[in-house]
DNA sequence: CTATTAAGTTGCAATACGCAACCTATACGG
DNA sequence: CCGTATAGGTTGCGTATTGCAACTTAATAG
């Protein structure tokens, strides 16, 4: 198995892949933000986001297979059905702040609303980092990308 | 301006949209890991990702435009162009590395290769989470959406 | 019992994606 | 030099995804 071999492999199974199977289209990300803002119901998908009804329908249809999201019918108005996030749903909370914070600092310049704080300090979130395991901050010239054999399985489990 | 109409805006203003403007087609952030693992020129990514050449020339291209690669021609062989990221291409190694965390936990259900680790103490890096403005780890629990106009206008921008 | 709301579905046009073949400008070997 | 290989694309063409507007179906509200 040559190295072109080796790396093509290396890609196809790659985290990154297999949750851009999930996530990787063009509304979802704006879906589940909407999501963690408290949105519920297909109108209010609809009309906050401006998505068109069928892709919307397609979307919510796609996270709810992979679980990302539930579907609920509403035992007291059965028109309606909530969507809420499950905790998968909800463990994508750094991959949405992480992309939000690149967002405000690159392209548009300045911090979005509303604002995500500490509950009890009332002061926004720090920016997303690169921390090591230890929980110090890194830089990227203090990274190493080393193949997987070459580590302490624990660790590379821990990660 | 209805409650509707406010939250429209919000929506098409935000760091979300705006990154996704940027990065959200379907190869930019495969392109993009390739990148941090060192792949630089168009038939390196071809090959190793099995992206089609006009869309992979697309892409680049693009990238390019919005200052997340930048374009070098090697002077020592004039066929060669090298793709490197940029310091606005750099900062989105959270966004990419909090993706395939993602992935890895809940969809390919084991690490991938290669693991990033902490050049000094070879250990691999922490999982990504969000923390508050004094560095504590915090869960959805413990943070609110809250609208920036209430908050402390240093506080925000500094998030 | 009529009107309205919620959550979709359908038909059709515009865009993006993907594959294979082709092209252009170097560089390399003899 | 001169044929051949390499790097980085472009072109043509078919398929898949997206988007808009209109329509549907079921349930509730007045």
């Amino acid at each position: 198995m040559n190295r072109a071999h080796q790396l093509r492999e290396v890609f196809a199974e790659c985290g990154i892949s297999a949750a851009l199977e999930c996530v990787g289209e063009r509304w979802s990300f704006l879906i589940l933000r909407g999501a963690f803002n408290g949105l519920r119901h297909f109108e209010e998908f609809q009309s906050n986001l401006g998505i068109a009804r069928n892709i919307l329908s397609n979307r919510l249809g796609r996270l709810v297979e992979h679980g990302i999201l539930q579907r609920d019918p509403d035992p007291a108005d059965r028109r309606k059905v909530t969507y809420r996030l499950t905790d998968k749903g909800r463990d994508l909370l750094p991959v949405l702040l992480s992309l939000r914070q690149w967002g405000e600092r690159w392209v548009s310049g300045h911090p979005s609303n509303p604002v995500l704080v500490d509950r009890y300090s009332r002061r926004p979130i720090a920016p997303i980092t690169v921390r090591s395991a230890e929980g110090r901050p890194l830089s990227l010239g203090e990274m190493e990308w080393v193949d997987r054999n070459e580590i302490d399985a624990a660790d590379v489990d821990a990660a």
